[in-house]
DNA sequence: AGGGCACCTCGGGCGC
DNA sequence: TGCGCCCGAGGTGCCC
């Protein structure tokens, strides 16, 4: 589910909803999410007392700022966020609960159990794994063309799967990858050093501006994505390809086709994307 | 370096 | 129409 838009407009509700609160204690009843410390009594120890500065993202990844501590935060596929009062019903699938001193609490759900929290002294996070890797912010004054083709033009992997890793630039997932490419007209299996240098250019700009859209959109709702509030977003409404395999293509009236590649299932537009340059 | 699979659960689609 | 099974799902990390 979350891409860079879905965690920007959590991270957004979030500051709204907990900033300046105190965590009184923390239930996790899922040990898997918690990957740093080792125990999950130790992680819940550590948060004990500490009140919530700011909520700020790194890729797809949540940064909350607690004095002196930070929480790392991926929501995987379907994790989310919500903050209750104490004496609501907890729903299934929550597996961590910051109990807060004021009667609140933030709750972490997730289905199918694939997020991950990491707890770290600030700084420290993001000179360790999982944050130390990550590649560009594609919303950042450093995502330029240059840098994109810096990167990417002399790799012979196909575009799409370079899109997809985080090294690179991150925040894209399945989506928006298939959006920016549609966006660029670019086939998503065209090897990457076979781009020319206008494509390079078109592919830097569908992506900031498919990533635009999409945050002030709120996000796109395809299947579980709510923000913090339990609202959905509304640029599934906007997808010019994803989910739409054998439909017109918005643009020429094509067929929109899906085939899998590297595993992931893919749409496109052969006649907008063309596999020759 | 690049591809394949594993990690989970749920829901949709298909076939009987 | 109803049930049960199989497949796929927006992400990442680890294996080879």
């Amino acid at each position: 589910m979350p891409e860079l838009p879905e965690v920007e407009t959590v991270r957004r509700t979030l500051i709204e909803l907990v900033a300046g609160k105190t965590i009184d204690h923390v239930t996790v009843t899922l040990p898997r999410i918690i990957q740093r410390p080792t125990e999950p009594e130790w992680f819940a120890a550590d948060l004990a007392g500490k009140t919530v500065q700011t909520v700020e993202r790194r890729g797809k990844f949540l940064r909350l700022l607690m004095d002196d501590l930070v929480l790392v935060s991926h929501l995987r596929m379907e994790g989310r966020y919500g903050v209750y009062q104490q004496d609501e019903p907890v729903q299934k699938h929550t597996h961590v609960i910051f109990h807060f001193t004021d009667g609140t609490e933030l709750r972490y759900q997730d289905v199918r159990q694939f997020g991950t929290m990491h707890l770290f002294k600030p700084g420290d996070d993001l000179q360790s794994p999982p944050l130390n890797k990550l590649g560009i912010e594609p919303l950042s004054e450093t995502f330029t063309e240059q840098s994109l083709s810096n990167i990417l033009s002399k790799r012979t992997s196909k575009v799409k799967p370079l899109l997809l890793n985080q090294a690179y630039v991150v925040g894209l997932g399945n989506i928006y990858v298939d959006e920016a490419l549609f966006a660029a007209g670019i086939h998503p299996e065209r090897t990457a050093n076979t781009l020319l240098p206008e494509e390079w250019s078109r592919l830097h700009k569908a992506i900031a501006d498919t990533l635009r859209s999409a945050v002030e959109a709120g996000g796109s709702s395809i299947k579980s994505y709510v923000n913090g509030q339990g609202e959905m977003g509304m640029f599934q409404h906007q997808l010019a390809v994803y989910g739409r395999a054998n439909k017109p293509c918005a643009r020429c009236g094509g067929n929109v086709e899906k085939k899998v590649v590297l595993g992931r299932g893919t749409h496109y537009c052969l006649q907008c994307q063309p596999l020759e340059a």
